[in-house]
RNA sequence: GGAGAGGUGGGUGAGUGGCUGAAACCGCAUGUUUGCUAAACAUGUGUACGGGAGACUGUACCGGGGGUUCGAAUCCCCCUCUCUCCGCCA
C-alpha cells in the first residue's frame, strides 16, 4: 500500500509510474488526496469537540465532589448536544477513513526506475544468459513421459486422489524432492539464513499483510468453514512473522528461510503451461525473505538474485535472468528478477525463480517498521525470492540430464539423493 | 465438541467509574563512576492521526465491535483469541 503523504507529495511522478505498471486508472489518487483532506478536517472537528466534552466532565466531576450537585446537573444538559456532535463526526471519520484504505488498496506499487514499460513476458528484459543448452540423444523424451518411464511421478495417482495437478512422487523421485529440499536449505542457512517453519495455512490477516489480499482472493484455497486460506507461498506466513513489529535496525537485513508446500488454485490456467510438472496445484518451495533498511534493499536484492543464480549454477543448469516489465511484476513488487531453467526437451524456459524487492508497499499493510538512526519510527523494506521452486527444477534436470542409460543426478546433489543416476 | 478462566505498554504484572496513557519490577537507551567486561547509581523509554519551525501540544488506543454514563481499562452485550479440565486424536 502506497502512503497518502508520498503520494500527495509526488502526485505527477506516482502518476508517471504507475502507468509503467499499467495502471491507468489516475482518478483514484486524486481521489485519494481529497478524500484524506476531508479525513483530517474531520478529525480535526472531532478533536476540538471531544477536548470540549472531556473539559466538561472533569467540571461535573469537580461539581460533584465539593456538593454541588444543582450546578452539576446544569452542566450535564450542556453535553447532550457534544455527543451527539462527536459520534456523527466519528462515524464520518471511520468512513472517511475506510474510504481511503479502500482506495489505496486498489493501487499497485510504483515500479523502481530500472523497470521498463511493457505489457507481457515478452517485453521482459533478458539481462544475461548462462550456461550451455544441452544436446539431447534422438530418442530424448519431455519429463511427463521420463516420470512415467522411471516410474519417479504418478500424474494419474494425483487425479485419482485428488485431481489434476497433485501429483504422487515416488521412490526415487520422491527422494530426489527431498534432497533438493535439503540442498536448498543447507544452501540457504550457509548464507546466514535462519531456518523456520511456518504454518501452511494463514488468516486473512496475513493474506492482507503481504499483499495476496483482496487482489489475489481467487487464486488461493480458502478453508470456508476456519476463514483460512492455504498459503500460496511460505513469503505470506515468514513475513507476517513481523506484522505490527518494530524491529530493531541493528538487526538488518533479517534474514529467514522456509521450506514449505505452497497451493495455488490456478484458475484459468491451461494448455502446455500445466503439463507434467509445469505448473502444480500443489508444489514445494524453498523460500528466502529479507527485511532490511530502506538505503539497503535494493544492494540485497542483487545478492539474493546473485544466491539464487548459484544455485543454479551449482545444479548445473543453463538459466537465464529476466529483469520484468512493468506489466509483468506483481502488483506488490517494485522490482523482479525472474530466473528461468532452459528445459531441453521441451525446448523452453521455465521459470523457477521470482526475486522482488517491494520496497514498503508490504510493510505500510504489515505496519512493519524500525527505529531510525535518529530515533524516529519508519517503514522497512521487504524483499523475497524462491530459492527454488522444486517442480520445474525437476523438470529441467530430468530432461537435461537424460541419457539412453538413464537420468544422471547433478554432483552438487548425490549425497543427498545417494544415488548418481536414475535408471 | 462440552465446561470454566483470562486477554493491560518490549516482557512480567497492578489497577472495579473521574486525579490512570496507565503503578511496580524486568528489559532497553543514554549518562556518571570504575583498567575492560560486569556491577552500582541517575535520567529516559508506547503507537497512530492532527497542530506547531521547534520546545511542545490536541485526540484516540488497556483483544475487536457495540452499549450504559456528564465521565469507562474499570459496568453491560456480542464476537474473537489464548489457557485449564473433560471428550476426541497424530
Amino acid at each position: 500500500m502506497l502512503l497518502v503523504p508520498f503520494i500527495k507529495e509526488n502526485k505527477d511522478k506516482v502518476v508517471k509510474l504507475l502507468k509503467i505498471k499499467n495502471f491507468h486508472n489516475t482518478d483514484v489518487l486524486n481521489q485519494i488526496i481529497d478524500t484524506d483532506e476531508a479525513r483530517k478536517n474531520t478529525q480535526k472537528k472531532l478533536d476540538e469537540t471531544l477536548t470540549k466534552s472531556k473539559s466538561i466532565a472533569k467540571e461535573i466531576g469537580g461539581l460533584f465532589k465539593s456538593g454541588k450537585i444543582d450546578e452539576a446537573n446544569i452542566k450535564k444538559k450542556e453535553t447532550g448536544v457534544l455527543k451527539d456532535l462527536s459520534k456523527t463526526l466519528s462515524e464520518e471519520l471511520q468512513s472517511l477513513k475506510d474510504e481511503v484504505t479502500g482506495l489505496l488498496l486498489k493501487i499497485p506499487n510504483i515500479p523502481h526506475h530500472s523497470v521498463a514499460a511493457g505489457n507481457s513476458e515478452s517485453d521482459n528484459e533478458i539481462i544475461k544468459t548462462v550456461g550451455e543448452i544441452p544436446k539431447l540423444y534422438s530418442g530424448a523424451k519431455p519429463h511427463w513421459d521420463l516420470t512415467d518411464k522411471y516410474d519417479i511421478i504418478d500424474f494419474e495417482l494425483g487425479n485419482k486422489i485428488t485431481g489434476a495437478g497433485f501429483p504422487v512422487y515416488k521412490g526415487k523421485g520422491a527422494r530426489l524432492q527431498r534432497a533438493l529440499i535439503n540442498f536448498f536449505l543447507d544452501e540457504a542457512t550457509a548464507q546466514g539464513f535462519r531456518e523456520v517453519q511456518p504454518p501452511l495455512l494463514v488468516n486473512s490477516d496475513s493474506g492482507y499483510g503481504t499483499g495476496q489480499l483482496p487482489d489475489k482472493d481467487g487464486q488461493m484455497y480458502h478453508v470456508g468453514i476456519d476463514d483460512l486460506y492455504l498459503i500460496p507461498t511460505s513469503e505470506v506466513p515468514i513475513t507476517n512473522i513481523y506484522r505490527d513489529t518494530i524491529v530493531n535496525a541493528k538487526d538488518f537485513p533479517i534474514k529467514n528461510t522456509a521450506y514449505s508446500q505452497c497451493f495455488r488454485r490456478e484458475a484459468g490456467s491451461y494448455g502446455k503451461d500445466v503439463r507434467g510438472l509445469n505448473r502444480l496445484h500443489q508444489f514445494d518451495k524453498v523460500e528466502i525473505v529479507v527485511i532490511e533498511h530502506p538505503e539497503k534493499s535494493y544492494e540485497r536484492l542483487e545478492e539474493m538474485s546473485e544466491y539464487v543464480q548459484s544455485l543454479l549454477k551449482k545444479l548445473e543448469l543453463p538459466y537465464r535472468l529476466l529483469r520484468l516489465c512493468g506489466g509483468d511484476t506483481s502488483f506488490t513488487a517494485a522490482l523482479t528478477y525472474d530466473m528461468e531453467v532452459y528445459s531441453a526437451a521441451q525446448e523452453r524456459w521455465l521459470e523457477v525463480s521470482s526475486v522482488s524487492n517491494f520496497e514498503n508497499f508490504q510493510a505500510n499493510r504489515l505496519k512493519l517498521r524500525f527505529k531510525d538512526e535518529n530515533g524516529k519510527t519508519q517503514l522497512a523494506h521487504t524483499l523475497n525470492g524462491s530459492a527454488l521452486a522444486l517442480p520445474r527444477i525437476v523438470a529441467a534436470i530430468l530432461e537435461n540430464n537424460q541419457t539412453p542409460e538413464g537420468i544422471k543426478i547433478p554432483k552438487a546433489l548425490i549425497p543427498y539423493t545417494g544415488f548418481d543416476i536414475i535408471n
